[in-house]
DNA sequence: AATCTTTATAACATGATATAACATCGATCG
DNA sequence: CGATCGATGTTATATCATGTTATAAAGATT
């Protein structure tokens, strides 16, 4: 039940991870807040009333929370999640749920040892590489 | 024409993007539904309820799910019918280039294997699934 | 052939998602 | 000081998907 072990938040609970700008405090407070993924023009509108009002400005803060290993993407339905876990990882592989927002970030052991000779034989090397799983959840 | 068999693979090209949009994940799931091959008007008429009115809408579904060779098209009865490797899981794994827009679907024999007991200890039942793993091609 | 029905597309408008391009501000460093 | 750099602000635009209305093209019926 890896369910949920976030452990990029510090000693406080709720407090932003350092190293983070003022924008991208502002976008992972209010992703955080949310507690469900989140759509970039979500973001925005939440944070209208701090004076953020230009898409590129939730844009440019999803980037560099992306970059520093703190939020994932969801292709699949072009929402935005925290990472729940500690580090920067490579591998992603999510349950999402095609009922409720819900969506729950899981570590499948194995997974690259099962990929890399797939990868090998076509003669590809992984950089990184998300798994979208899409069906119903424990709840629904 | 191939009957019961398909050639999936198109060279390159294409630059479709991954996932499906939400009508084609309509007219796919009514498809599934059916079980049988369907007209473009009896599809429509299945999707009067969930609000698609126009012809276009469909189609458009269509051209898109055959694209990304979810679906075929009988030319002899214009119908069209699930490819029969898509079932009863979806299961799509793409190696995306990050240096050219080669994107290459393999099969990931043991994949579902290996994802299933981790959903099932998460309580999630499996529909679907795509793996996107991202790096370099052979020829980058 | 003329007409009706079924099948498929054209053309245009709107919405939703994401980026380009350029200006500004503030800190840091020589 | 002035140069440089990262972050931010601002405006405009690109891209993709959808909605909407009308019409074309193909087949069947009369
Ligand atoms: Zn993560
Ligand atoms: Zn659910
Ligand atoms: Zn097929
Ligand atoms: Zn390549």
């Amino acid at each position: 039940m890896a369910m949920d072990g976030c452990d990029h938040e510090g000693p406080d609970g709720d407090d932003a991870p350092l190293g983070l700008t003022k924008n991208e405090r502002r976008v992972w407070e209010t992703m955080v807040g949310s507690g469900e993924p989140m759509k970039a023009y979500e973001i925005l509108d939440a944070l209208k009333g701090s004076g953020v009002r230009a898409p590129m400005t939730v844009y440019r803060a999803l980037d560099g929370l992306e970059a520093k290993g703190l939020i994932h993407k969801l292709e699949g339905k072009n929402t935005y999640v925290i990472c729940n876990h500690s580090r920067p990882h490579r591998l992603q592989v999510f349950l999402v749920c095609d009922e409720c927002p819900t969506v729950t970030e899981i570590d499948v052991k194995g997974l690259d040892t099962l990929l890399s000779p797939f990868a090998r034989d076509a003669g590809f090397k992984i950089e990184t590489a998300r798994l979208e799983v899409r069906g119903r959840c424990e709840g629904c």
